[in-house]
DNA sequence: CGTTACCTGAAA
DNA sequence: TTTCAGGTAACG
């Protein structure tokens, strides 16, 4: 569900409410016995307690809870998790609540995922999260030539390649959709076929398509809500994601649909190309 | 590289 | 009844 924009917007929410506190209690649902990584969930619950959250950060799309003794909190909400904090429990108030956290100052944060594949790890390594994640877009590290360079050695559709977390972190299904169609780019293009003033143009739309859905608090298409449990507003502002037979708001051409690497594909057979 | 599996519920 | 869903790992 949630992509960047969505994760950097709960990160934004959880960090003044939850630095400095410290964890007292944890306790994962038997029902999800998938949510917890590389760790017995029974070990998970055991260690966690004790711990202060010394800062939230964020990187892709996993949210990081950097605690105490070095060791990270790591949350990856998948299709349909959240995480929200609350001045009660969550236990009974939502057939959905998989994880609960309570908090030194009588808070909570809650983990609430209806289709289970979210996942969250103890580690004291980045590494053993993920240790090929791409360049943040919206931080220097994404530069335009390694970029273009990654487009260039590959044949499949460019759309698949920006959803590579290995090419550049957090981008998802809309705002692959939604960059593309700022490009001017065929979703379906092979990414080894885009032109260098097309990829430089692409390059660019990714920051800004970016930076203004976080603006907006990110788009709630469906479940998606921020830290507090609001939803976003920017999904009123998408240009193509889930538009089909709408019209183009450059050309007035109707959005069409497809499917490109399994996924829902959203574009103006106009204006991209 | 493209496709399928993982889950559950809403929409077509 | 079938398809679809802000994701990604594991297949072949």
């Amino acid at each position: 569900m949630p992509e960047l924009p969505e994760v950097e917007t709960i990160r934004r929410d959880l960090q003044p409410l939850v630095t400095g506190r410290k964890i007292v209690s944890a306790w994962v649902s038997e029902d999800a016995p998938r949510l917890v990584q590389l760790l017995p969930t029974a070990e998970f619950e055991r260690l966690l307690p004790g711990h202060v959250i010394e800062d939230v950060s964020r990187r892709g799309k996993y949210l990081v809870f950097n605690l105490s003794e070095g060791m990270l909190w790591v949350v990856h909400l998948r299709m349909t998790g959240r995480v929200k904090h609350q001045w009660t429990g969550c236990a009974g108030t939502d057939p959905y609540n998989r994880a609960s956290f309570g908090l030194d100052d009588e808070t909570w944060l809650c983990f609430n995922d209806l289709r289970k594949f979210g996942m969250m790890w103890l580690v004291d390594d980045w590494s053993l999260v993920k240790d090929d994640i791409g360049p943040e877009p919206l931080e220097d590290g994404f530069e335009r030539d390694p970029f273009l360079a990654s487009l260039k050695r590959r044949s499949a559709p460019v759309k698949s390649i920006l959803l590579d977390q290995r090419v550049v972190a957090g981008i998802g299904n809309i705002y692959a959709d939604e960059a593309l169609f700022a490009a001017g780019i065929d979703p379906r293009k092979a990414a080894n076929k885009v032109s260098r003033p097309k990829g430089t143009l692409l390059h660019k739309a990714i920051i800004d398509v970016l930076t203004e859905a976080l603006g907006g608090r990110g788009s709630s298409f469906r479940d998606y809500v921020d830290g507090k449990g609001n939803e976003g507003s920017h999904h009123l502002k998408v240009r193509v994601f889930r538009r089909t037979g709408e019209p183009c708001y450059v050309c007035d051409t109707p959005i069409k649909r497809t499917k490109v690497g399994g996924r829902s594909t959203h574009y103006c057979p106009r204006c991209q190309r």
